[in-house]
DNA sequence: TCGGGTTGTGCATACGCATACAGTGGCTGG
DNA sequence: CCAGCCACTGTATGCGTATGCACAACCCGA
């Protein structure tokens, strides 16, 4: 392994000026810094992110905390993330929240990480608690804890998913099931009241043997769609707690023959690629995904650089795409 | 942030002391342990991995270097790998090769990572013979470079792609064509090799127009299907590199309304979930992903445990799953 | 010509942990 | 009763880097 000591010995300085020149410092003569840096270059130095670590007491990892790494949606989400981390200078830990081991909080500060994006869905606020009595800075994506405040991303499900159902409404729909999320998962709450309000406005609601609930993934949906379809009169419409859900309902739908939407229409929410494709055809909310994931990132650098400053709470837009699942009710 | 020494204060104990007790070290004894150990739960404690990297040399972190995060492939790649890694005590950093920033091998040393995962497809042996040089192990997974040897995770395609042409053939297909993935790819350039095999061995061939390259993704695999839909007479059955690349395909082919496999038939590698789906019931290659992944997750900490050890060579079967793409050629 | 400021560099040290080594008791056997 | 050994635990140190501080050399204006 290469150190700067052994920079410092080629380029007949000293280790700390080794650190300065190459950190760019001020008060090191240009002169010095060319010769340091030709060194390092030579040897094919890179600093120690371990020793710096240490030696800050801040590192530039910072950890992604998800539930369910094999779920579609956090593939759109972990990418774009990662990227502006990279460009920002900053490394990518995952971490599941596998509940056997340590506490979220515990392995943070295990692990070295200067800051926690928190995209888990339940809004159980134990952690965020856990974390800010630690004083480990944290970031929400895509959810929210009522009781605990921080800098947070997230969508308004409003515009898109009432554009949907005044779509969906118009073309004759009176009878909506739903598939969606965990019940304590702000996402999922926020865009379920978001349903039943504009639901309500129209004289319209959901009845309760129609609305199913379960974790954000493709069994959920398969095994609600299955429920729905098995009841004697399914409704006509069945509004999924996000895409990847969505895309279970589908397939399930497919699976016994029951036309989409000429039996049932389907509605999903997050407008993953996979719902844009040909086969799939997907009416969902949108909204811009990769934006979202990368805000988080700017969001956790900056909380890093000015850990003073004020929350800030981003709310991305969303808005309806029509596209095949979405059709008139069957008569 | 809670120390070891604030551990020791608490429980009477010097620094060392509580090191030792929390690994359990034989010369401690069974009462100063369990001192040790309620002090450090009633601070909770947790060892700093950046003191304890930079003391002992080693770090527990494992990098993966691949090409696009954002490609479904690596979504069931990433999953159980990380799974595997954290049940072994290693945390995951993701690493993609982005060609802007310095060198892989500078990067490993910077981050300070114990080992590295290599799935990057490209055969570029640069990176492993810069990752050799500098004493930095490294895992291929479902890859390989000729020229380095080191551990590693692969698939034989024999078997299962053998079984699917055979197929396809008793069905009546001569005219075979395929969008393979890139050139200089382990992995493509062996599905290729065997493909044109088995061809060969039933006195066919893949017409050069017929056969197109490119990476290893849904943008490729849908311009690979247009390109040979709009060639005049394409070939009756479409050879993809692997899933995802089928995936653009047979999208392509629904876009345009031509059908599958009444007029071509479709055929992928990898078996990833979505193409097991009922409204995609793509005929493909499969084989156990998750499996191999771990494989390669057990293999890193092997080789961090055992690192003059021989390299292991790991290599899973393969078999054809044969569902809705696959049909007897057009007439 | 000399004091005060500026510039450039080295010295010393700290971060949190692990570990080689030294030391302190207590115990056993002759 | 004491040499010798073992079981514990403390002291000292190092990993690679960053940084406060001291210091040397130089410059400038009065």
């Amino acid at each position: 392994m290469v150190t700067s000591r052994d920079v410092a010995r080629l380029a007949g300085v000293s280790q700390p000026t080794v650190s300065r020149a190459l950190s760019d410092h001020p008060r090191v003569s240009e002169a010095t810094k060319a010769r340091v840096r030709e060194a390092a270059k030579a040897l094919g130095y890179a600093p120690n992110a371990i020793g710096r670590a240490l030696s800050t007491g801040r590192s530039t990892r910072i950890g992604l905390v998800v539930t369910d790494l094999e779920n579609q949606f956090y593939t759109h989400l972990v990418a774009p993330l990662h990227r502006e981390l990279e460009e920002l200078g900053h490394e990518l830990v995952l971490i599941t929240e596998s509940a056997s081991s340590a506490s979220l909080a515990e392995r943070v500060a295990a692990y070295g990480l200067a800051a926690v994006v928190l995209s888990t869905t339940t809004t159980d606020s134990i952690q965020p608690a856990r974390l800010r009595d630690r004083g480990v800075p944290f970031v929400y994506l895509n959810r929210t804890a009522a009781s605990i405040d921080a800098d947070s991303v997230t969508v308004d499900p409003e515009p898109g998913l009432r554009a949907l159902l005044e779509d969906a409404i118009a073309r004759g729909h009176r009878r909506f099931g739903a598939v969606f999320g965990p019940r304590n998962t702000s996402t999922g709450e926020l865009r379920e009241q978001v349903a039943r309000t504009v639901l309500d406005e129209h004289g319209l609601q959901l009845a309760h043997r129609d609305v199913l609930h379960g974790p954000f993934d493709f069994a959920t949906g398969h095994a609600g769609m299955t429920t729905l379809l098995d009841g004697g009169d399914p409704p006509t419409l069945v509004l999924f707690g996000n895409d990847v859900v969505a895309l279970g309902g589908l397939n399930a739908a497919v699976e016994r023959g029951v036309a989409v939407p000429g039996v049932v229409s389907v509605a999903g929410f997050d407008d993953l690629p996979t719902s844009g494709w040909a086969l799939v055809r997907l009416s969902t909310v949108a909204y811009d995904l990769d934006a979202v994931a990368r805000e988080a990132a700017r969001l956790v650098v900056a909380r890093l650089e000015e850990p003073g400053s004020e929350f800030r709470h981003v709310v991305h837009p969303t808005r309806y795409v029509a596209r095949a699942t979405i059709g008139p009710p069957r008569s």
